[in-house]
DNA sequence: TTGAAAGCGCTACCAG
DNA sequence: CTGGTAGCGCTTTCAA
């Protein structure tokens, strides 16, 4: 592997020259930049990336750190995350930080310690001023939360919109006896899209009926099992809102096993429209989470602020919308 | 951020002393390592790994290139990457190569831009010969492709066994007019699966017909257009075995529109047996591709092979197996 | 067991 | 516009 000084040599310059003409910084004389680029050529050099970062001090790399690797909504973000950036050179190193605030923190460490030049967080379990105190010591942005004090570095969605909007249309279609699934309560999303929730229902002038709410836990089995427990309470209702697609699929198959019709029994209305959402029978009614969108914008953030591109425009609110399908129907 | 020269001052040693506590290979009395770990405690001292990575010429990243970052599949498969690198201190830097040969090799050069100690593949579209010539540069573990002359960097499913399962097991089920949906038949793993349709047709006297076989993308409009060209041949057949499973799930939503009861009217087998399967309805049988073992296997691989962890056992080869649930009736 | 010192390959500052 | 050179923070001989 050719270094830059076997380029210097041939070319028959110093090798701040041919760092120089690398760079494209400075200013470098025509001719000297040939012969730069004709012995870089001969030589197939290929610049040694952790040299220049240590010298440098950017490794250009930005950690991204996931709830879990897997999953389609994850998928989606980091997807975006990736095209994003290496169009810009940089690459992404990914850790699974699975929701629990020890791993997370573990994970940050680590991404840290490989000197990420910032960090892109979707994150649950961490405190607000636990953020912020990293911010301080490598720049963040964070997907899908709010941090009061660091609401610049922040690129979320509406959720409590979503939330709105999804019991909002169960309500326009006359649904009015409306079940909530809900996710993990302490967390922030799940909170939110349950005070949309609330709100649409006061906007109707309907109560919240404790009975028809229960918790379950953004995951397959948690909506099930959340469905049955409403099946159980044999309190009536002619729809249920789900605060994730995951859950609204869980819902949907235990409602089968109950012999219900979806939705001529019972309505369900999913939320984060994940690809699998599109393959449900019946196909989900739910809200769109543009998440690669927003993993692209956590991206274009960190070529903004961090690489000084400022060609690159960020985007950091996005609005939810309803995709209609076929799991609920107009009463 | 402290330094290792710092450290050494501070507990009174040279600057190889500290060194030699980190990487705890050489001999250091107890005393003297005492001194060191006092220091580095008092300094919150933490390695820089880009300098480590110069010195030694180990960049302890490695790099995973698959064809998509989102999508269930990639993403199992990522994670049981991730997952076993990161508790060996390794991390993974992710590129996509989209199944396309030029983006293929970008993004593998870029990885080894990124100076990666080994890089894990899982690619369709670069030749074999393309791939011999690059483990000379770097070392390279792939997934889900044998290639001659590297059969020990591969980490394989027998697919041409998994396609075998699928028809087989419609074979068993009584069906005799079973239509074939193929990947696109010039990816390896395509290729096998149809091969194994072919062996179990044959091994039940049946011959292959051509009208019954249709190429579809591996996606799920292409699933669903290829039952569409089924359907429309008039060709009768009581079942349909789907290269993957997001073909299947486009095949049953096109039976599904032509108010064909699915598995009453035609049985639907998948492959892959990604978590999607399982919201589908009805639920999809289909044959189990252990993904994320062998993503984490590719890595073991890497552990052992380029860090000398001589305690991690790899396993090389993978068999796929049949997932009964309700697409797939007896007739 | 410990220390001194020579790099690893590159950037960036200072002169000229 | 170009060259010289001092680091970046660590690993790794070589001697002691």
């Amino acid at each position: 592997m050719a270094t830059i000084y076997q380029v210097s040599e041939r070319a028959g310059v110093s090798l701040a020259t041919v760092s120089r003409v690398m760079n494209g910084n400075a200013k470098v004389s025509e001719t000297t930049r040939n012969k730069v680029l004709a012995a870089m050529a001969e030589l197939n050099y290929r610049p040694n990336s952790i040299a220049q970062s240590l010298a440098s001090n950017c490794s250009n790399s930005v950690g991204m750190l996931v709830s879990e690797v897997h999953g389609p909504f994850f998928g989606e973000m980091m997807s975006g995350v990736e095209n994003e950036l290496r169009t810009a050179g940089k690459h992404v190193i990914i850790a699974a930080g699975h929701s629990d605030e020890a791993s997370e923190k573990e994970a940050i460490e680590f991404l840290i310690s490989r000197k990420c030049d910032a960090l892109i967080l979707h994150v649950d379990a961490v405190t607000d001023q636990y953020l912020i105190d990293l911010n301080e010591r490598t720049p963040v942005v964070i997907i899908n939360r709010t941090i009061p004090g660091l609401e610049d570095h922040c690129i979320c969605l509406n959720n409590e919109l979503g939330g709105y909007q999804a019991t909002k249309a169960l309500l326009d279609m006359n649904h009015r006896q409306i079940a909530y699934i809900s996710g993990p309560l302490w967390k922030h999303d799940a909170r939110e899209r349950f005070e949309g929730h609330k709100r649409a229902l006061s906007e109707f002038g309907l109560p919240l009926d404790e009975a028809l709410c229960v918790q379950g836990d953004f995951h397959e089995e948690g909506g099930a099992r959340a469905m049955e427990t409403l099946l159980a309470s044999a309190k009536p209702f002619t729809a249920v809102a789900c605060a994730n697609d995951e859950m609204a699929c869980g819902a949907m198959n235990c409602a089968r096993d109950h012999k219900l019709d979806i939705p001529a029994d019972v309505s369900v209305m999913g939320f984060d429209n994940v690809i699998m959402s599109r393959y449900t029978f019946p196909h989900l009614t739910t809200i769109d989470y543009p998440a690669g969108e927003m993993g692209r914008m956590a991206a274009c953030w960190v070529r903004r602020q961090i690489y000084q591109d400022k060609q690159v425009k960020v985007r950091q609110l996005f609005e939810p919308s309803l995709v209609l399908r076929d799991s609920v129907r107009q009463l």
